[in-house]
DNA sequence: TTATTGTGTGAGACCGGTCTCTTTGATAAT
DNA sequence: ATTATCAAAGAGACCGGTCTCACACAATAA
């Protein structure tokens, strides 16, 4: 049954018309499912439009409704496995609502994800979840929100903007986290994270723009303190935004009579370069040196021995944050919320007691 | 200077027109870049565009233009590095190129593939990347063809289907990899891959319909044969979809008096759950068991010990398929093209001769 | 019988861009 | 002075759907 293709123009509603003998505007009724037709001419139509291999346009469709069933996601990197997992989540929710996914990766780059964005608005999606990159410059955000398209982030909240927000309590568990750590003795205690600020040192807080980071590191912080350590921020390295960087991150830190006797990375990315540098030092884990990640990823299960980790709810982040999208492109209104998700840590075997040599 | 929210509806070029005191047709012109305009006469308009913060309406526009500047994705599974590779090498590709991506899951699910084409096409993309699931039914991709948009295959080639096809020489190098292992004195050596099949037992490579593991196994087979080694067919296991399933595959593989002393693993995820099997069993890597897989993942070099990997070119099978794609839509027509990657293998430290006993 | 209600269909505007065709007015050539 | 040429701007059709409105005709109510 091999029509001659039908190269140029795609077959529109107004050729199914024709070809069953009814309007345009009853045609469309019938492939469109809206409004009544009689059962008689809705199976004309029907047969016409399989004759035809009729396949509606979506763009005209979405164009006249303002709809588009897509929900736009930007994050920060997919092949991070927490985005990867955290996307899984959002896909998951959207089709189960009928909703599909457009990705757009920022790369931590503000200027990449102002453009995302922008496309994506263009692109008319629905709605849209973002991981944003930075607190400082959320003008793009904002129109969003003014373009009438709802907007929700996920995992970094944005204290100046209201919208449903998803994260998890990052600042207490990395306290959690930080007093493992000071509990076995530690006292050189570094925390590692991609996020970089201006002259790459780390001085205070306010340098920091990423949310969930701040959190992290003022959790971290405070626990150092509460143990008594002195100028825990000396360990605060910044700027591992690649292996390469990470590695040399990790060499400093694990190097001169101040070495770090303990590291936590801020996500599993970091943390299996930082466990390669240990590696290659010939530094044994966690006689030399401890270790914790944020993101139970699954390689952290099959070293020897096993990294302790930080579970982040990563699916259930990214399938709430859809979920709470979707209620409100379905109609719902409501003050905007935001979602705090339970987080545990996994000990395995990756922290022990500092050396006596360091001690 | 806040305006007040223009809430309801979206600033077209008519509005900036009207503003601007000039025809849509001009407003459009300076807009969307084309045609001639005077200099006074552009200023003019983009002031006012400005000045109402007109976004356009990429639907619109490529509703029109018939061009959309996206290029669809369908892969088999996001969560798989090996996939998240190749889609950042389509979208650098696509990037550098002045195309987006949009990206669908199929989950190696052949109905949700044929949905996703249905859906990219209906969203009008330019033109189409798929990893095709099954070579039986492929409708749904010759549809693609017909509706005049370019398709290209990543990782899996289709004799059936004549288009531009990047994939590695899976055959071959998985006959490298046997070798190995048949050099090394093992005559017990298992394929293990996702790929299911009617009974769930392999019979014959009739059953496989996913190109790049059918090519793998005939390769495994022969050299297997070629090694004298008799009915290795009995150690191909089909259906390891998921970590359930992988497990329950790893351990009927590592018991019982004709046990396994090698495995060839598909896929760095089954590979993965592969190795926390032989863990929990008490056995070791690769004095009671050697293991060689697929994609050289991130973990498999931190393990101990290091896993030895096939290393196949992933983000530059992403990049070369993209690349195709975008030639052919920037109008280059050739016959279609059908690469093939080398690839390499890494010999890390999981290949070992069999232990004596089950000699 | 006439008015009322309702169902199924057709005609045509509309969404927000692009693009062709026409018109205008200024400059150059005759 | 008259005509040819051309750049710049305007008018309006068009893409392929949705959706409002009008209308025909049948069934029911007055």
């Amino acid at each position: 049954m091999k029509t001659t293709a039908p190269k140029t123009r795609s077959i529109t509603v107004s050729d199914v018309a024709r070809a069953a003998n009814v309007s345009k505007a009853t045609a469309a009724r019938v492939l469109g499912g809206y409004g009544v037709v009689s059962d008689m001419i809705r199976a004309d139509v029907m047969a016409a439009a399989k004759a035809l291999d009729y396949r509606p346009n979506e763009l005209a469709r979405s164009m006249t409704t303002g709809r588009s069933g897509i929900i736009g996601v930007v994050v920060g990197d997919i092949e991070n496995p927490f985005f990867s997992l955290a996307v899984r989540g959002i896909s998951d929710a959207a089709k189960a609502a009928g909703f599909n996914v457009i990705l757009a990766n920022s790369g931590e780059k503000i200027e990449a994800e102002k453009a995302a964005v922008k496309l994506l608005i263009g692109k008319r999606v629905d709605g849209l979840i973002v991981t944003p990159s930075e607190s400082r410059d959320i003008s793009h955000l904002r129109d969003i929100h003014r373009s009438g398209r709802p907007l929700a982030l996920l995992d970094r909240a944005l204290p100046d903007l209201d919208v449903d927000t998803v994260t998890v309590d990052d600042r207490g568990i990395a306290m959690r986290a930080t007093r493992i750590l000071a509990d076995a003795g530690h006292r050189n205690i570094a925390y590692v994270t991609a996020v970089d600020a201006e002259g790459h040192e780390y001085r205070d807080l306010g340098q920091i723009y990423t949310s969930s980071v701040r959190e992290r590191i003022d959790g971290f912080l405070t626990v150092c303190r509460d143990a008594g350590i002195e100028r825990p921020e000396r360990y605060v390295r910044l700027g591992a935004t690649s292996p390469a960087e990470t590695r040399g991150v990790a060499d400093k830190l694990l190097s001169g009579p101040d070495r770090a006797t303990a590291i936590l990375a801020s996500d599993s990315v970091i943390a299996l370069e930082i466990f390669r540098v240990i590696r290659q030092r010939g530094l044994r884990i966690p006689e030399d040196i401890s270790l914790i990640t944020f993101h139970d990823a699954d390689w952290t299960s099959v070293t020897t021995p096993p990294v302790t980790v930080i579970d982040q709810p990563v699916y259930a982040l990214g399938k709430s944050v859809a979920e709470l999208l979707i209620r409100r492109l379905k109609g719902e209104t409501r003050s905007p919320e935001r979602l705090i998700l339970p987080t545990a840590i996994i000990e395995r075997g990756s922290v022990g007691p500092p050396s006596n040599r360091e001690r």
